[in-house]
Formats: C-alpha cells, structure tokens, sequence
DNA sequence: TTGTAATATAATGCA
DNA sequence: TGCATTATATTACT
C-alpha cells in the first residue's frame, strides 16, 4: 500500500535543530540604540513583528506516508492532535510566536506518564513523517561494506547499480554510505584520542 | 543530503565526475603556476607540488585554523610533514606517512580512476581543514529567519550590521542566506512536485 | 543501551 | 550567485 517513491529524497523543513544551541538567550539587547540605514529596522524585525502567515514554505516529500497521511490526519479527534500541526512549522522560530500553544504543550508534559509522552513523541515524528528505518539485511551490509572498503565515495553510477543489486533505493544506499563516513571518521578520531593520550601519559610516567 | 531533485537521472553528479579540474583552488593570484598539464598528477592531487618562489600553491584562506595550525599541521613548507599529523581523521594518510607506501600510491597514479582522484581531492580539502561548523544560537536564527522574509537577498550593508548585531563573521551571514535561498527554493520544488503528482494520481482514480 | 538510519543544515567548490 | 555535494550534529528507532 506504501507506495515508495521513485528518485527523490525529500527531506528539508521542521528543524530539530534546537538542542545544538546551549545557550539561548545569550545576545543580549538586540532592539537598542539602531540607527538603521535600510528601509527596515532590525528592532522591527526583533519587535516580534507579525507573522507574515507564514507559507508552510511547503511540505517535505514524504513519499512513503502517501497512503496513510491524510487519513491518519484526520482520523484523530484527540486534542493533542494539534501538536504535530504545530511541528510542521519551524519550531525555531514558529512556536515562539504563539506563547499560547507553547504554554499548552508545555502543559501536557506533565500531566501525561512517560508511555504517554513517548507514545505521542513516536506518533509526532510520525506526522512529521520520518522515513521507516530500514533494515539491512546481513548480506546487504557485506557488500556495501565490501564496496566501502575500496571506495568510500562511490559516484551515482555504482550506486544505481547496487541499488538495482541488491533491491535497495538509491538513496538509501546513499545515505548508508554517509552514515558510513562519518562512522569511520568518528572510530579514527577516537583512536587517534587514545594514541595522544597513551603518549602523553606514558611520557608523564618517565 | 541527496535530493536528487525531479530530474532523477543526476546528469549532473556525472558531470561533476567527469568535469574535475586539476586546479584546486582559485585563490587570487596564484594562478601562476599553470603547469600546461593535460592531466592531474597525483602531486597537484595531494597538494605536493612544489611551489614556485614560495607561495604556497594556493591555500584556502582558513583563519580558524591559525591556533592550531602550527601545532597540528607543522609548517605548510613541508607537506610530508603535514599529512600524517592530520590524519587523526583520514585512513588514506596514515598509509602515507609511509615513504615506501607513498611511493606505492605514485606508481598507482595512472590507474586512479576519475572518481578516486575526485576522492583524493576531497580527502585533500578535509585534511587542509574545513571550518567547524557554526551552532547558531536560538536567538540568531530567529533574527536571520525574520530578515529573511523581508529581503532574502541581503546587500553587504545589512549583513554587515547583522553580523554586528549578532556577533557573527558577515562570511557566516552570507553562507547562511545562500543556503537558506537554498532550502526555500527546495521546498517550492517539492511541494509543487507533490502537487504534481497528487494531480496525476486523482486523475488516475476517476 | 548501543548502533545506526534518517534528518537538517553549515561549509565547500565549481560554473 | 546558484547549485550540487559534502561534513557534521542530532534525533529517534530497534
């Protein structure tokens, strides 16, 4: 029934990106002393001028979610339903503009038990329509792992051709190989930790 | 990420194999040393090639590595030294801190497809160091995002102020506006290609 | 809990 | 500048 899509990845849009910041608040006051040469004003801007309504900027392609997307929508008289509507949006810069829906999840939060709050975070990233993770098989895995082993940056045409290989999408080969990099990278930066750190120590016990 | 875009056969991912130039960089004035190659050579690749009456053979500007640069990378005069300090995060340079495995890898060059010297030049521009990436804070996102929707084309007047008021480099500012013309222009493309395709499917079902 | 697929986006280089 | 691609940080699922 889950029609899967041809070429496009379609990912973009609703930031999750807000953990990566520790500190907000930290720019201090911005809606100062402004003498403005533009014909706008970054205080006007900062005032919390109005939302100018906000196009969607439109929706990710979520090619695996066409069959349920509008059914599950609409299928849920439950009141939280709102919230993955909200999450549609920017939470960076959307949900701030209504305190009141801020305040109303916040609200939820506690009211709920953790099986709750996680039950609705999985059907949350569901509306958000995050991708069913796939499973690789064993022999999957072998033979990227294979191919990764002699090239870790393989153009589009070997990528077709695993894909077409081993019944994959291409974009999830591509993705994988990503994933693969960064994995790789993470390992050496860890050993090469360890290596400094042997030095250093071993040098301190002369 | 991938987002092959409609046109699904990637003619240009192709094209960017097939299109790599020897020259890695542009730097202004270093333009001298053009060698009349008809190729690549493995040197020009790794960054090797001597320089001519010592300028460097065209550095990326990279000022957020000066603190560590002498420490880390050893003086760029010597670029055998250069590598093996850095490949605290790259397989390939470990082998090449080897002078036997490296002459290895000259001999190999001529059977260096185009992809894998592709390759290498990407290796070569992680190795020479690529800007940690900026966290922007909360508070600087909401202001981008605000002057974004007024102008998305910003003059370097206004970036300036914004990278004054924000306490970002304008480079950051600029990069950030590119790249969130960038996602817009992305998700028009999808949601029209949605619309597209929702078009074509109801018509299918009537 | 860990490993990793998926996502979002900052940075890079070329045309 | 756009564009394609990459690295990187993070999220969330099994």
């Amino acid at each position: 029934m889950l029609a899967e899509g041809e070429g496009m990845a379609g990912p973009s849009l609703c930031a999750a990106n807000t953990a990566a910041s520790p500190d907000l608040r930290k720019a201090p006051g911005f809606g100062e002393n402004k003498a403005t040469q533009c014909s706008f004003s970054i205080e006007s801007i900062l005032g919390l001028e109005q939302k100018k309504d906000g196009i969607p900027a439109g929706k990710p392609y979520r090619p695996w979610m066409d069959a349920c997307s509008s059914l599950v929508l609409g299928d849920d008289s439950d009141p939280h339903q709102q919230i993955p509507v909200v999450c549609y949006e920017n939470p960076l810069f959307h949900a701030r503009s209504d305190p009141v829906q801020e305040e109303k999840v916040f609200k939820c939060e506690k009211y709920f038990s953790v099986a709750e709050r996680l039950s609705f975070k999985r059907e949350l990233s569901w509306y958000r329509g995050r991708r069913p993770r796939t499973a690789f098989t064993r022999n999957q895995i072998e033979v990227l792992e294979n191919v990764f082993k002699m090239n870790s940056y393989p153009g589009i045409d070997i990528r077709e051709e695993l894909a077409r290989k081993l019944e994959l999408d291409e974009d999830r080969i591509q993705i994988w190989f990503q994933n693969r990099r960064a994995k790789l990278k993470r390992s050496h930066r860890e050993s090469q930790f360890l290596m400094v750190k042997n030095t250093f120590t071993s040098s301190l016990l002369e």
